[in-house]
RNA sequence: GCCGAUGUAGCUCAGAGGUAGAGCGCUUCCUUGGUAAGGAAGAGGUCAUGGGUUCAAUUCCCAUCAUUGGCUCCA
């Protein structure tokens, strides 16, 4: 016998040998039907296999990551055997569970090609075998039988992650005819997998390396409930309602044009308006914050970028350098504002009193991203960071680091940004190659950044690779409406721009020192902000924010003149107000302008030209009654006041 | 950059080898209507661009450009 411990530490004996199926049974019939899989101490087991020792276990729903995940992984080979069946011969790289479903990268062989119109036929399959409720089976055999099987199928990728894994027994997993190299764990059988849909189709590198081939990836949901996957695509379809592409067309603030270019946005007058003000309120914010505006030129001379090490790391992947006519100099749209910054900072000779310094700049900068890179307002060509340098002393360095936190914070919070995903990035041991700088200065970096984050109690996922190739970094991630993380805020530690650069103070021993560079965009781009602030709010932008805060809207011509007197009357108060004159029926009007996403509409008809009032009605919430004048111009200035005051707590 | 898809009116989309359609929007007229779509008429398109096949191409084929789903990249 075997002791089994429950989460809540109660035991029971059971035979060695015994299946967590088993186990759920004998506690009750309802849990064996739900569970997926069984956590066996912290290994996840498939349900069919047996526990041989004694151990703590935890039962995997569908609401449990665990349960999710084996269900998905088991679609992904249920997937795969309906593509083996559909496409002999066919080669298969790896078909993991992701965050959002699953996928399968697969080699149809070179005179073949899976497109999304083959899905149904695919889906049909998979429904077929799903329904022949085939277990799952697992089976342990030595590595050189596992090599073995996959050199005579011919799967060149199998046969590649096999030489990686470790010498040993390798799991095999096997339901119907299919058979798998896995890890597991896997459903009990096919039939678990009640509801699925193959979403989209794409070409990915194997092993996600550029010089590999490129395998096609299917990807696909499940649930194992069909209300469930109806749910989620009902969920996807809204979410295509927020797209910050489509807001931003209806919405009238940004557009592109094949004449200006691709990946140049062209801000329209409501979209400029709401990033003006964006920009307003950080500039604000950083005045407060002991920050001072600099300006910069968009091009500089070629050699400050040498200088930086810039051109030497994205050189040959950038804009190429424009030259003088006569003279022939070369310059460089500036891909970022440090360097110019830099020169700023050397303007004069700075004692360890004036420190830190802390330059800002809206600067717009111009980076040549690969063509199928481009996306909407969050990955462009020419974007304009809300970028600051910090020059301070080693010292000073964590205060500083803190005090840009803080900013960042006050920045989400005043935006509601609640879900937001903080990555400490730090360099890819395997490879410094690819960063400039002494190790004992990159150590010192990455020593501030997390401590720093420490003590802010902030919960950081720690990211090898993702620095940038001149210092580490703290990034901010946020979500967009198709669940892709993009990066707003960052924050960087640089020691070695200010010895390229040469930079120094002269310290209280009247010695020359280095100072420390913290780089730093709490916005990351306004590009990239605004296309994010406009998913989360779906285009209904906080009051104070929002281009046009109230419409007018007239019931007929007789009251256009008193309309207009409220039109006044709330422009000299400072609120954004416009009217709707058109002839049309009120609730057309209020139609209209719902779809807007106007936060105010002020309905007026003959009845309030008596009154001297406005019928105010909210967006999305409908009829709030009428007011007077004064009273709806209070009415507003608290809620905008309201906003930004809980901004600053 | 790579793999796939898409490109038709300002917007959202339908369409077929015989030179184009809807809804919304726009203009004009009627209507002056009280809380999410009043009615009528009209204007508006080298069917992304360039080649090719064909008696005939917007439709089929190729290339380019752009957009787009991924992959790779992201100072």
């Amino acid at each position: 016998m075997i002791k089994i411990t429950f989460p809540d530490n109660s035991t029971r004996e059971y035979p060695k040998g015994i299946t967590g199926l088993e186990i759920a049974k004998s506690l009750s019939n309802s849990l064996a039907k739900e569970v997926l899989s069984v956590t066996v101490n912290d290994e996840v087991y498939d349900l069919t296999r047996p526990i041989n020792n004694d151990a703590s276990i935890k039962f995997n729903k569908w609401e449990d990551e665990e349960g999710m995940d084996t269900f998905w992984h088991s679609s992904a080979h249920l997937m795969a055997d309906a593509l083996e069946s559909l496409y002999p011969g066919i080669k298969l790289g790896i078909g993991p569970s992701i965050e959002n479903g699953f996928y399968y990268d697969v080699d149809p062989g070179d005179d073949r090609t899976i497109s999304e119109d083959d899905l149904p036929a695919i889906e049909k399959k998979m429904k077929e075998i799903a329904s022949q409720k085939k277990p799952y089976v697992r089976k342990e055999i030595p590595k050189k039988e596992a090599l073995d099987y996959y050199s005579d199928k011919g799967d060149e990728y199998k046969v590649e992650l096999l030489e990686d894994l470790e010498d040993g027994t390798i799991s095999f997993y096997t339901h119907g005819n299919f058979t798998d190299l896995c890890r597991g764990p896997h459903l009990p059988h096919t039939g678990y997998i009640k509801a699925f849909k193959l979403l989209n189709i794409a070409g990915a590198y194997w092993r996600g390396s550029e010089r590999n081939k490129q395998l096609t990836r299917i990807y696909g949901v499940s649930f194992p409930k069909q209300k469930l996957l109806e749910e989620h695509l009902l969920m996807l379809e809204k979410a295509k309602e927020r797209d910050h592409r489509k807001i931003g067309k209806e919405l009238e603030l940004f557009t592109f044009s094949q004449n200006v270019g691709s990946g140049l946005p062209l801000w329209l007058p409501k979209g400029a308006q709401l990033r003006e003000r964006l920009e307003n309120f950080l500039k604000q914010l950083q005045r407060e914050h002991g920050y001072e505006q600099v300006i910069t030129p968009h091009i500089g001379q070629k050699e400050l970028y040498i200088t930086s090490g810039h051109y030497a790391k994205y050189g040959e992947s950038s804009f190429k350098p424009i030259s003088t006519p006569t003279e022939g100099e070369e310059f460089l749209l500036k891909p970022m504002n440090c360097p110019h910054h830099c020169e700023i900072y050397k303007f004069k000779p700075r004692s360890y009193k004036d420190l830190p310094v802390r330059l800002a700049e809206f600067g717009t900068v111009y980076r040549y991203e690969q063509s199928g890179e481009l996306h909407g307002l969050t990955r462009v060509r020419g974007f304009t960071q809300d970028d600051a340098h910090i020059f301070c002393r080693p010292d000073q360095l964590k205060e500083e680091f803190i005090k840009v936190i803080d900013i960042i914070f006050i920045i989400f919070r005043a935006l509601a940004f609640k879900d937001f995903l903080v990555q400490i990035s730090l360099r890819d041991p395997g490879d410094k190659e690819k960063y400039i700088g002494s190790d004992e200065n990159w150590e010192k970096a990455e020593q501030a950044i997390v401590e720093a984050t420490k003590e802010k109690g902030l919960e950081a996922r720690v990211e090898y690779g993702e620095a940038a190739f001149y210092g580490p970094k703290l990034d901010f991630l946020v979500k967009d409406v198709l669940g892709r993380k993009w990066q707003l805020g960052t924050i960087q530690v640089d020691y070695n721009l200010p010895e390229r650069f040469d930079l120094e103070y002269t310290g209280s021993d009247n010695q020359k020192h280095r100072p420390v560079m913290i780089h730093r965009a709490p916005f990351g781009s306004m590009e990239r902000f605004v296309a994010i602030l406009t998913e989360h709010t779906a285009g209904k932008f906080p009051l104070w924010l929002t281009p046009d805060q109230v419409v007018i809207l007239p019931i007929s011509e007789k009251v256009h003149n008193y309309a207009e007197k409220v039109l006044n009357f709330l422009n000299n108060c400072d609120i954004r107000a416009l009217i709707d004159l058109r002839s049309e029926k009120i609730g057309k009007k209020i139609r209209d302008n719902e779809l807007k996403r106007i936060p105010y509409l002020l309905i007026v008809g003959e009845k309030e030209v008596e009154n001297n009032t406005v019928s105010v009605r909210k967006q999305g919430e409908g009829d709030k009654g009428s007011m007077n004048l004064e009273e709806f111009t209070n009415f507003v200035n608290k809620e905008i006041k309201n906003q930004l005051e809980s901004i600053k707590k």
